[in-house]
DNA sequence: TGTTAATCGAGACGGTACGTCTTGTCTTTCG
DNA sequence: CGAAAGACAAGACGTACCGTCTCGATTAACA
């Protein structure tokens, strides 16, 4: 037998209290008391769905959804790369940085949070750049033999600065990496 | 000054106390209460020296000092930075990787910390690699406008596997960056 | 009245279930929710049925019945007392003793539990006293003005023993209070 | 070494809070959260000085003192009785019921704090009662064996008021059970 | 040789959040 | 409609750390 089925207006609540709180006061200031109070949900109903921050967290991302910039296909790897990495980098400087920091903060705890992260928030991004980088394969401006260290090449640096030094992802560094991604693309 | 003077000794039980902790229980569950009960200090005397959690992680840290590698100079960029990724990553990988992710979930906090770690932990071994380059562009090996680019395409991966894939940082996986940044050191 | 009739099943396997947690667990540890889980019914069953705890320990004593033990008659108020006093005491000294403090621990909260089990547990059995000293005011044994008094004696002990001394309920116990009590309904 | 010393002023400020809620709210509703809260006292420090809800009932009754009536001589066991049955009825039907159900109920449920109360509460205020019995037995008023089932027949019947009807204990009720004691102090 | 001032341990303190539990109500599906 | 299942708001439970604050007892350096 069934019983009640879960309100999925509560899951909305829950996200957009868990994002709010993420905004506007840093990740180690989302309590999941917080989080029922804001949202108006009792920290059973919470605890129901969420054992852990962290699942909080990556469910809160997953249901704003993948606001996937589109796919840059011009002929050139420089090119198209030059648009992602700018984009991406940007992306997580301005609006995004606090998410950034909380999946970071989260991951670094070393739980198996790591490994949902990569599932549903870091894999599919990296996605989007192998597209690109096949049809520059293809075009035979890619030599390199793997796509994921090159890959690595550009959200590692994007990370890393996350990390350590927020300022540094302007788009003289996107261009920079970029550059350097493209020389490394072609060993001599 | 005036006063009884601070017992050395209770530094070197503090830090202690603080880095068994780290690696047995995570930086997560390395509280200053512990830390204290641990080491047999009162808390007020931890919290007259550190008033908060990350300068305790980055003061322990120091005491155990910087095992640098020494530098290698064989006369070939490859060789050199071969060497040096490996030995980085492997470090990282085995035994401190209880305390990369300390100082990765501390700077992810997002207060000043990510400052201070990278006066005292993060660029002195950035500057390691600088040395290498250096030589290589003297020798024309290295062409790239951009030293601490090249730097970042080591150490950002790094940091970016210690967050999401702890068992990428592989001997194949130092090659492969290697190889990368060599090429990326000589665009077309 | 319309509709699926309520299963006269599920009021057994609740009164089991209830007398059964307080048995093992004690009033106070005997929920609304574990007796729900333990007899398999719905909590929604089972609140349909006792709004309130109280109800339901007193419907799960009725329903074992009353245990009465046979009024005697022996021509001396003295030699029916002590019998009947010697059975009270033993009955609540052992078997059900878990049972009586859940009716002290229920009555004492102060809602008008008091007033049912008045009605339903504690009068009926004052009524088998009453029986024996009419036949004794017959005999002329009984002087003493009020029934209800000398009852009290009796079973005011008892309750307050229950209260704040469990073993005090011996035979010997017993044998004094009857003693006061024939004592009692003599006035010089 | 010792460390700071508790707060008296706290100890007050707990006692005082926990009574006035059971006064207000009855024992039921007197929470260890609300104490806390009430008294503006962590539930920490609350805790640390009480485990259990009995123990801070007991403390914050002792606090206030007992505010022993005083033990009349006139002479005559029935006025001594009469006055002190009237008194500890009055008692314990005004102003201190609720208080007195809180001990019920608490004893009801079975820990060791039936131990504790018998110690703190309930000899204490027995000893007056056995005074007057002694006095009036070497007046040789009362022949009967043993005091403490005389007091049993006053306090038993008081207490069994005060868990199943309250208002029985009237001043004539008082006088009932004083003549019912002086004849079982005085068998034929 | 005291005095003085900062140290030390121990541990109390007000807070805040934790994760669990129970209460009494409500919604769903099934029979 | 009754029943099982289980979601729900409310709120208390007892615990863990936080960072601050007394205590009384040691130390030095200064007077």
């Amino acid at each position: 037998m069934q019983g009640r089925p879960r309100d999925p207006a509560l899951d909305a609540a829950i996200h957009q209290a868990a994002l709010d709180l993420v905004a506007e006061r840093g990740y180690g200031r989302m309590t999941m008391e917080g989080v029922a109070a804001r949202s108006g949900v009792s920290k059973q109903a919470l605890y129901r769905r969420y054992s852990a921050k962290g699942d909080l967290l990556l469910a809160a991302l997953d249901s704003v959804g993948r606001e996937v910039f589109p796919v840059p296909d011009t002929g050139s790897l420089r090119e198209d790369l030059l648009r992602m990495v700018t984009a991406a980098f940007a992306l997580h400087r301005d609006s995004n940085s606090a998410f950034s920091q909380a999946v970071a903060a989260e991951a670094a705890q070393g739980s198996d949070f790591a490994r949902k992260a990569v599932d549903s928030v870091i894999n599919p991004r990296r996605e989007l750049f192998r597209e690109v980088i096949t049809r520059a394969r293809e075009r035979g401006e890619v030599t390199f033999a793997d796509d994921d260290v090159l890959i690595d090449l550009i959200y590692g640096p994007m990370w890393y600065a996350l990390l350590f030094d927020f300022d540094r992802l302007t788009e003289s560094y996107a261009a920079s990496i970029t550059d350097a991604v493209v020389a490394a693309g072609q060993p001599a």
